[in-house]
RNA sequence: GCCCCCAUCGUCUAGUGGCCUAGGACACCACCCUUUCAAGGUGGCGGCACGGGUUCGAAUCCCGUUGGGGGUGCCA
């Protein structure tokens, strides 16, 4: 445990996108910087590519307090930025050579490949240790890797241990000059005074690397935890090209940021109880390093959503109806915009939120409410008009709607007397008028919906649809 | 090739030598409820990869096999 201050590490490469695997393992450190009151600092790698595309940062900024990591919280320092300390990287690299922990090389890959080829070892054979070079153009400098052992003391894992001869000696700056990412990558985490570095598995290989050069640069390296990634069905880690796996992607979809947080923490760790639905102070509470997975989680959309129907529906009516505001007024909406009326909508909510898992589901389920002229579904309205009674029940319907009191009580009981006439139960008897006014077979309770849709655009629909089945051949 | 990691229902997990006839969740199926669809309730299906040890006793410890994943650049 190394002497110093708790500040943990979050450095991601700005790609245009937030990674959900990114967002667990921010989560990780999150959770830990809260609990024992240490720092979480973000550190963002940034590449020629990520300076020239300064929105890709600010995605991983907005990505991170979506989630709950927000840059003013007391625990969160940065954003800082890889380049913010390049000269630091290069005067570290110096000052190896000096104590001749590293030294220069001119072998050319092709050359290097030529000696491996020779020997039947792949890679460099680190052939030009003692031949003294200086500095010069085209020269790499390379890190002398000692004999013996790094025994790597991971929080998750236990000891692993490495066979320093099965480590060529690594380049630290390039034959321009210029520092590898590895190099500049320990150099900040060293002068940033970092205590805990928590990334993902696939940089396990490399850290017998870093941490030689955390002791070569004089300091006690930090405590490692490095958690299992996420995969996808293929159990092949979760990529851009061929994955969902942009967390801006999810909100858009109507992910609840709780329920994504929720689900993200169940993927290799598991709150203690009866439920893994809990809120973030029980996690910041009961996370533990020592107790995650060691073994890759398959991300799951299915129950991530199931996760989200649980988080819809545990929000009161009126957090749901805020909530869904920005998917009614969204460009795609399938009605005219005008037409949306809040307070119908309103009347209908809590209708509306036990029937959907996410948010983005909404505006289907309404739509009929402020769609002038609700497109009836070919096949349902066939299905359901090729039950024979279906034309007369409807006119009857038509008719007694005329004078019914308008409220669903009435409305029920007067299409569950029609009902009765042709022998039909209600579950039968509405479907018609469901058909008629919805334009689906399925949707939210009819009556309500009725109630809410109004007398005259009710008839409206009603009538129409009998028209268009006289219409049609018989 | 070499190195490292991993292995409990389809999936995510609980389990740290006896409370395990392996528990929960998602998914799936059935039933109940019901105004369609959901939600809710009840039940069901389904797993310790394999082989050796150690032990009175192993999902749990050790070794091996098999299978998966990752790393191995003058990429980040």
């Amino acid at each position: 445990m190394p002497d110093r201050p708790l500040r943990l590490r979050f450095a991601p490469s700005p790609t245009g996108f937030f990674h959900v695997g990114g967002a667990r393992t921010a989560l990780y450190n999150w959770a830990i910087a809260q609990r024992l009151g240490g720092t979480f600092v973000l550190r963002i790698e940034d590449t020629d590519e990520a300076r020239n595309q300064p929105e890709w940062t600010q995605g991983i900024i907005d990505a991170l307090a979506w989630i709950g990591i927000h840059t003013a919280d007391p625990h969160f320092e940065g954003p800082y930025f890889q380049s913010e300390f390049a000269t630091e990287h290069v005067a570290a690299a110096m000052r190896l050579f000096q104590a001749g922990r590293a030294y220069y090389c001119d072998l050319t890959g092709d050359q290097i490949q030529e000696r491996a080829k020779l020997t039947g070892k792949p890679g460099y054979d680190n052939s030009s240790r003692d031949r003294g070079l200086e500095a010069g153009p085209g020269r790499v400098l390379r890190f002398r890797v000692p004999e013996g052992t790094t025994v790597v003391d991971d929080l998750v894992r236990g000891a692993v241990s490495f066979d320093n001869s099965n480590i060529e000696d690594f380049v630290l700056l390039r034959g321009n000059g210029t520092p590898m990412f590895l190099l500049a990558n320990v150099v900040d985490d060293v002068t940033m005074r970092i205590s805990h570095v928590v990334r993902a598995e696939e940089h396990l290989p490399n850290t017998p690397k870093q941490q030689m050069l955390w002791q070569a640069l004089g300091a006690v390296p930090p405590v490692w935890a490095h958690v299992p990634v996420l995969v996808n069905e293929q159990r092949k880690k979760l990529s851009k090209r061929r994955d969902k796996v942009a967390v801006e992607q999810y909100r858009a979809e109507g992910f609840l940021a709780d329920a994504m947080v929720n689900y993200l923490m169940t993927l290799g760790w598991a709150p203690s109880g009866e439920t893994e639905i809990v809120a973030w102070s029980r996690i910041v509470d009961e996370f533990r390093l020592e107790d995650v997975n060691h073994s890759p989680a398959f991300f799951d959309v299915k129950k991530l959503t199931a996760f989200n129907g649980e988080y819809i529906r545990a929000m009161t009516v009126s957090q749901f109806i805020e909530a869904c505001a920005p998917f009614l007024a969204a460009d795609d909406v399938p009605w005219q915009r005008e037409r949306f009326n809040p307070s119908v909508f309103s009347e209908m909510a809590e209708l509306v939120q036990t029937r959907v898992a996410r948010l983005d589901e909404v505006a289907a389920m309404v739509d009929f409410l402020f769609l002038a002229d609700a497109p009836i579904d070919d096949a349902a309205f066939a299905k359901v008009m090729a039950v024979p009674t279906s034309l007369a029940l409807l006119t009857e319907v038509a008719k007694a709607y005329e004078v019914a009191e308008w409220n669903h009580e009435a409305l029920k009981e007067t299409l569950e007397a029609i009902g009765d006439g042709y022998g039909l139960k209600l579950g039968k008897a509405q479907a018609p008028v469901r058909v008629a006014v919805t334009g689906r077979t399925i949707g939210p309770p009819l009556f309500e919906s009725l109630q809410v849709l109004g007398r005259d655009e009710t008839l409206r629909r009603v009538r129409a649809a009998v028209d268009r089945y006289g219409a049609a051949p018989a």
